[in-house]
RNA sequence: CGGGAUGUAGCUCAGCUUGGUAGAGCACUAGCAUGGGGUGCUAGGGGUCGCAGGUUCAAUUCCUGUCAUCUCGACCA
C-alpha cells in the first residue's frame, strides 16, 4: 500500500526547530496571539493541559495538599523582602504603574512566581505548631519577560501550578521536597510516558532564594534536556525575611521551614519533542484528550453511520472515544489524527459491518489490527494500556542511547557533537568548572542525580579530585 | 539584549531588481461524481501588500523608523 503523509509538517532530521513550530500549529495546540511571546491555547491544546492538570491535581491533594488562589500582583516592596530572590526575578517581571490614568503610589509586579505572596500570608495564619503544615497549592498563570519565546517552552504567560508549604522542621520541609519531586516524577512517567532524571540543582542553577533544588529533567529528540519540574526547599530565609514565627510545645518562637514547587505548560513542550515523530504528535494514552478516534468508511452507505455512532456510545464506557463524520476522504482524516497524535485510530466500513469486526490502528507504530466485535473493549484497553508502555520503553531506550560518559574535556565535546545528549561526567564541585564547561561546550549542568556513579576518578574540567557524578546537557 | 532571515488572501508563497492600482496553489462556499491513506471536475467569495512616516504626479515595489515572527547566541521554567 502507498502511504503518503502530509508534506506541511518538516522533518525532524532536517530541521527540528521548524519541526516543533510546526507540530505545534498543524496539531492545533496553540496559535500565536497579537502580543510578543504569548500563544493562544487551543481547545485541542486545552484539553492535553486539563487532562495533565486533573491528574496532577489528584495527586496533589492525594498528598495532603490544599488549592488556593493568590492575586496576580505583588507590590514592589512585598517583592524586595527576600534578596536573592529578587535579585534572581528582577530582570524579567512585568511592572504595573498606572491605574487607568494615574500613577500609582507603589508600583506592582504582574507575579512571576508567587512566594512572596504566600509568605506575607503566612506570617498571619502561622501562630502555633498546631498551625503546621500548611500544605497550599495555586493553579495560575505566571508573567516573566522573556528575552525569546517558544510556545510552551518559554513563554511571557505561561500555566502553572505551583505548591508552596511551611513546615515546623527543616526535616519536615526536605521531606515534602523530595514527596512532590515523586509526584512531578510520576506524572511525567506514568502518565505522560516521559523517563526522567532526578537529582539537585548545583548551587548556581538552583531557585532564586532556595536553599537547594530538586529537579526532574528529561531528554528530548535532538538530544537537548528539558527541565520537566521542580521542587525547592526554600529553608528558613523566606520565613525570616518575612517574619513566619511560630510557637512550638515547648513554647519557644520558631521560624517556619517552606518549600515550594511547579510544573508548567512547558510540560507540553516536553511531550511533543519526546514522542513526536514525523507524522506530527504522539500522544500517551493517558494524556491524549481523544484517545479513539472513529474514522466511517464509505460513511454515506447506509448503516454505516449509525454504526459508527453506536460503537462510540459503547466504547465510551472504557476510553475517550470521538468520531469524525464530516465529509472529509478517509485519507485525509487518517492524516489528520495521526497529526494530532491520537493514540488508536478505529475504521468501520461496510465490510467491517458484514464480518462483525473493525480495524484498529496504533498510531506509535502505525499497525492495523482487525479485531472482532464481540472482543473489541477488551482489545482496545489492552492496545491503549500497551500503546503507553511501548512510549515510554521508546523514550527510554532514546534516552539511553543518547547519555553519554566522558572523562575528559575532549570527550565531552566529542560526545556533544556526534551524539548529542545527557553527558555523565565527575565534577569537583567548583563553580568555577562549571561556567567553564558552560563556555566552553554551552552544556550546563542539568543536575547531580540522586543514583550516583562513579565513572571517573576525577572532574571532568579542572582533573581534581571529582566529588560527584553530573549530568550535563545543552538545555531548553 | 546582540547577529541572521522573514512579514503580500485563512495557510504556503510569487510579484518588488527597472514604481503605474494584486497573482498562484491549498483552504473556504455551492454542485456533481468519488470514498479502506490528504479524490476529481465545474462555478463562486475573499487582500487598506505588518504598521507609521518620507521621496514621487503615482509606492506592495525606493528610503527611514517601528512592531511582530522564525533562528543562532547571552538570560531563564
Amino acid at each position: 500500500m502507498a502511504k503518503e503523509f502530509v508534506k506541511e509538517i518538516t522533518s525532524m532530521d532536517e530541521d527540528f526547530a521548524q519541526w516543533y513550530t510546526d507540530v505545534v500549529t498543524k496539531a492545533d495546540l496553540i496559535d500565536y496571539s497579537s502580543v510578543r511571546g504569548c500563544m493562544i491555547i487551543r481547545p485541542y491544546g486545552y484539553a492535553l493541559w486539563e487532562n495533565i492538570k486533573t491528574e496532577l491535581d489528584n495527586r496533589i491533594k492525594a498528598t495532603g495538599h490544599e488549592n488556593v488562589y493568590m492575586p496576580l500582583f505583588i507590590p514592589e516592596s512585598l517583592l524586595q523582602k527576600e534578596k536573592d530572590h529578587i535579585e534572581g526575578f528582577a530582570p524579567e517581571v512585568a511592572w504595573v504603574t498606572h491605574g487607568g490614568s494615574e500613577e500609582l503610589t507603589e508600583k506592582l509586579v504582574v507575579r512571576p512566581t508567587s512566594e512572596v505572596l504566600f509568605c506575607d500570608h503566612y506570617k498571619n495564619i502561622i501562630h502555633s505548631y498546631r498551625d503546621l503544615p500548611k500544605l497550599y497549592n495555586q493553579w495560575a498563570n505566571v508573567v516573566r519577560w522573556e528575552k525569546t519565546t517558544r510556545p510552551f517552552l518559554r513563554t511571557l504567560e505561561f500555566l502553572w501550578q505551583e505548591g508552596h508549604t511551611a513546615h515546623a522542621t527543616d526535616e519536615d520541609a526536605h521531606e515534602e521536597t523530595t514527596r512532590m519531586l515523586n509526584v512531578y516524577t510520576d506524572l511525567c512517567e506514568n502518565v505522560l510516558a516521559i523517563p526522567v532524571v532526578k537529582g539537585q540543582k548545583t548551587e548556581k542553577e538552583k531557585f532564586a532564594g532556595a536553599k537547594f533544588t530538586y529537579t526532574i529533567e528529561s531528554l528530548m529528540h535532538d538530544g537537548k534536556a528539558l527541565q520537566s519540574g521542580t521542587s525547592h526547599h526554600l529553608g528558613s530565609g523566606f520565613a525570616q525575611a518575612f517574619g513566619i514565627q511560630y510557637t512550638d510545645q515547648a513554647g519557644t518562637l520558631q521560624y517556619v521551614h517552606q518549600t515550594s514547587w511547579g510544573l508548567t505548560t512547558r510540560i507540553i513542550g516536553a511531550l511533543i519533542m519526546v514522542h513526536g515523530d514525523d507524522r506530527g504528535l504522539v500522544i500517551p494514552p493517558k494524556a491524549a484528550p481523544t484517545q479513539v478516534m472513529i474514522v466511517p468508511i464509505a460513511q454515506h452507505k447506509e448503516g454505516v453511520l449509525d454504526f459508527a455512532f453506536d460503537l462510540k456510545e459503547k466504547l465510551s464506557k472504557v476510553a475517550r472515544v470521538n468520531i469524525d463524520a464530516s465529509d472529509k476522504k478517509p485519507g485525509w482524516k487518517f492524516n489528520e489524527y495521526e497529526m494530532k497524535g491520537v493514540p488508536v485510530r478505529l475504521e468501520v466500513g461496510p465490510k467491517d459491518i458484514e464480518n462483525n469486526q473493525v480495524v484498529l490502528a496504533r498510531r506509535d507504530t502505525g499497525d492495523k489490527v482487525i479485531v472482532a466485535l464481540d472482543e473489541l473493549e477488551a482489545k482496545l484497553i489492552e492496545l491503549l494500556n500497551d500503546i503507553q508502555i511501548n512510549l515510554y520503553n521508546k523514550a527510554l531506550k532514546l534516552r539511553e542511547e543518547k547519555t553519554s560518559v566522558a572523562a575528559t574535556m575532549d570527550e565531552f565535546k566529542e560526545n556533544l557533537v556526534g551524539n548529542p545528549g545527557f553527558i555523565k561526567s565527575m565534577w569537583c564541585g567548583e563553580r568555577e568548572c562549571e561556567d567553564k564547561i558552560k563556555e566552553e561546550t554551552g552544556a550546563t549542568s542539568r543536575c547531580i542525580p540522586f543514583e550516583q556513579e562513579k565513572v571517573s576518578d576525577t572532574c571532568v574540567c579542572c582533573g581534581k579530585e571529582a566529588k560527584q557524578l553530573v549530568y550535563w546537557a545543552k538545555a531548553y
